[in-house]
DNA sequence: CATGTTGGTTCACTATAGGAAATAAAGTTT
DNA sequence: AAACTTTATTTCCTATAGTGAACCAACATG
């Protein structure tokens, strides 16, 4: 093997190109998003189809996978190549600032259905956008448009019962405690279905554009 | 991690959703590739160092190239992983997902003084990570270690009063509806001044995001 | 303690990827 | 058209990826 590589190294020097080798640890890498997300290798292996084995040698870089067992992995792990390539860069981190928002204390956003309370709103340069909203009760006539934002969105409904749109799926009953994350440039809309005013908790991401 | 649930989870996604995996013909993507530069497969052998027969193999799809002869191809193409795998193809941007988590169906972790219940963790590579903790009532006695992760926190208390201590701060009292917003890399500890457990809710943000 | 249980590694084996050389199928040259 | 040349495929063999089972911690539980 090193000699054949050796040789093949060689050969691509004489022709001109820089060898450019990726310095990359695959394995190193897995094993980080395996434990980044609290998974065994046995979780891993559920999801992948790989063998437990199999795993562990890839994560010690003991073996090269195959590319199907690439593709295994990236799919069942939910995680795509260029991620998996890229191990996590450090950015330029602000750092110690905290903002506090006393009940009620929030930015008024009201619009016809919904009221909008923008929460931790003096605070710049957030990843996540948190807010309570209050969907008018029995808002349920049609909802005029999707709503679509890019990133990713977290909802909790803190008192009463909504009804959840999503593009391409059929709706859902929240009750009381309910959550549900979701891929938010996927349309989606809200109404009450509660006799009462229904409570809503949200946390979106900010997109990556800064 | 139970296996049963896991599994049913795995399940619910897959009845949910499309498993996204890439029905990628990678073969011919290569071939395209070559006969775009001119290149024979002889040129190719030289500039990966993989024989002529391997690369024949891979184009016609009859081999799964090892993720180390991959590497070698890419390198040697001088083309890029996401090149490689997107053809004119739209990038493949994880889109559409869902998941949702009924009260009390989370992911639970308790621990001496809290119960963490891991929310939509069915769904992996989120940019955030929501859970919902149960502060066992008068947990107030010296907490042992600052809490620190990378990236930021949202919290927002639910139900009880606690008392938050943040790094460099003075300690802050939230009662129920209160929320703050913090960076997580400074040390912060959670205990319950309620007579009642507390309850809060909290969305952190993983870190690596681009 | 012994006795699971759980997460990870190692082992022995099978399946398959990778390489050298033979083969096929073109196109060139004479 | 036969004798080369050039490029892709196939063959046969070796190296290694992938698997299930055994093995080994570390932790719980009786």
């Amino acid at each position: 093997m090193s000699a054949n590589t050796d040789q093949a190294a060689a050969l691509r020097i004489a022709s001109g190109r820089k060898p450019f080798v990726e310095p990359l640890r695959l394995g190193e890498r897995l094993k980080q998003i395996r434990l980044a997300n609290q998974w065994t290798l046995e979780d891993v292996s559920r999801r992948t189809g790989l063998a437990r084995s199999t795993l562990s040698k890839i994560e010690n870089d003991q073996i090269s996978p195959t590319f199907a067992a690439v593709q295994k992995l990236i799919s069942g792990l939910g995680i795509d190549l260029p991620q998996l390539l890229s191990p996590p860069k450090l950015q330029s981190r602000t750092s110690g600032r905290r903002d506090l928002t006393r009940s009620g204390e929030g930015q008024q956003h009201p619009t016809p259905t919904y009221e909008h309370e923008l929460l931790s709103w003096q605070l710049a340069q957030k990843r996540m956008i948190p807010f309570k909203t209050i969907v008018r009760a029995r808002s349920f006539d049609e909802f005029s448009e999707w709503v679509r934002h890019d990133g990713e969105e977290f909802l909790i409904v803190l008192d009463g019962t909504i009804r959840l749109y999503t593009e391409f799926y059929e709706p859902l009953e929240l009750e009381q405690g309910d959550s549900i994350y979701f891929d938010s440039d996927m349309g989606h809309a809200l109404v009450s279905t509660s006799i009462a005013d229904a409570i809503v908790l949200s946390v979106c991401t900010r997109g990556e554009a800064n």
